[in-house]
DNA sequence: ACCTGAACACCGTTCAAGT
DNA sequence: ACCTGAACACCGTTCAAGT
């Protein structure tokens, strides 16, 4: 028998298993032992499914943390969790669009995400904002370097290389710094992306709680 | 006669004036007055093709800067044109995914972006990490609000009287700031983000530059 | 050597026809 | 009332056949 969350499941497993163009009507069909017009009486598009499996895919990828962080500590700790659950599954990424922002799973991390921004001290305005330019970078950072692995030292090279063959005279910087350049992955530029944000709200959250500025 | 450059003009005509899923072989020949086949004798594929429109667009979208900013000015006046551009042909944005990264324009980018941040006084692999995540900041902003217009009245008010109805027990922040929360638009949450990222690469140029710190 | 019509193996979506 | 086979209008890609 017929489910929404039968139909996410598998869209779930049809996408980490073969990828997002697996995830097609006929397969979904098949896997569940339906026929295709059958899926349309559960959902009404392939768009909509996409949705659907987007904020589902959020709410196994936000996991409680641990008691007791503060603020800072805490936004780390979800934005890495949510980055590593993206990173065993590549192809959710694909289908994050904004698209599934109004989603009951979604909702809910703005919900914390906002919450726990306000607590830090912010307004609901910044709160909200924080958390958005937040959720950009965790995702972007994802979808940006999905093809690229550069803790692969053959996938650095070819890049190093790349950089060096290039014109000094237009290119000057990627070719003095090949190496430096070609070396950074996307670990590397989350985290200092990552810490920047932090060090900006930072900023701003001394100079909302701070009483000489009030 | 067929070039490749008329291949990537058309597809960006069609991609903006009727979107992604305009943006197919058969549309593309069919524009340019030739068989499908043909297209093959100078793209591999229609991943190929996205890679270089991407990589096109981006030549598009980058205008040199007035001269005699400070690099932060700098990076404001790059990543908001960079943003009004991909605002002004949307389904642009849905083609950046970092595939495009190696291409001639995008390199170039990586290049200006890069020797900015040296200039201002970062190492190079701190530089290539912070162009890497202002880049994914500004694409990702525009392309996770791409199908919501919060300047629209009609759809603030829709989210506002969503957040509104959710369950005040599991989401006490989105009801009781609905208001807020619903008013800030892929803009304000952009600025907010821009200004964070900066404020925190300010913070590690001056621990780069502050001779008491070397 | 260059080009392309026609075909192949797929799509998402619909709907008349079945039960 | 519920389900679905078959069709429709598309895809990307290939390749034998033409010039």
């Amino acid at each position: 028998m017929l489910s929404l969350e039968a139909i996410a499941d598998t869209a779930l497993r049809l996408l980490d298993e073969h990828g997002l163009e697996a995830m097609t009507m006929r397969r979904l069909a098949e896997g569940l032992g339906c026929s295709q017009s059958s899926l349309y009486r559960h959902v009404r598009s392939r768009d909509e499914l996409t949705i659907i499996v987007a904020d589902q895919a959020i709410r196994l990828g936000m996991r409680p943390p641990p008691p007791g962080l503060d603020w800072r500590s805490e936004a780390e700790w979800l934005a890495r969790a949510f980055r590593a659950f993206l990173l065993d599954h590549p192809s959710v990424a694909l289908l994050l669009r904004g698209t599934e922002r109004l989603g009951p799973n979604s909702l809910q991390g703005v919900e914390v995400s906002v919450d726990r921004f306000i607590g830090a001290g912010l307004s609901p305005r910044h709160a909200a904002a924080a958390a958005g330019a937040l959720a950009t970078l965790i995702i972007g950072s994802v979808q940006f370097n999905l093809y690229l692995d550069a803790t692969d030292p053959g996938e650095q090279q070819a890049r190093r290389a790349l950089y060096e063959r290039l014109d000094p005279h237009t290119h000057p910087r990627m070719v003095q710094h090949a190496t430096d350049i070609a070396g950074v992955g996307s670990d590397e530029e989350f985290e200092f992306g990552l810490r920047m944000l932090l060090d900006g709200i930072a900023v701003a959250v001394r100079s909302a709680t701070d009483p000489l500025e009030r």
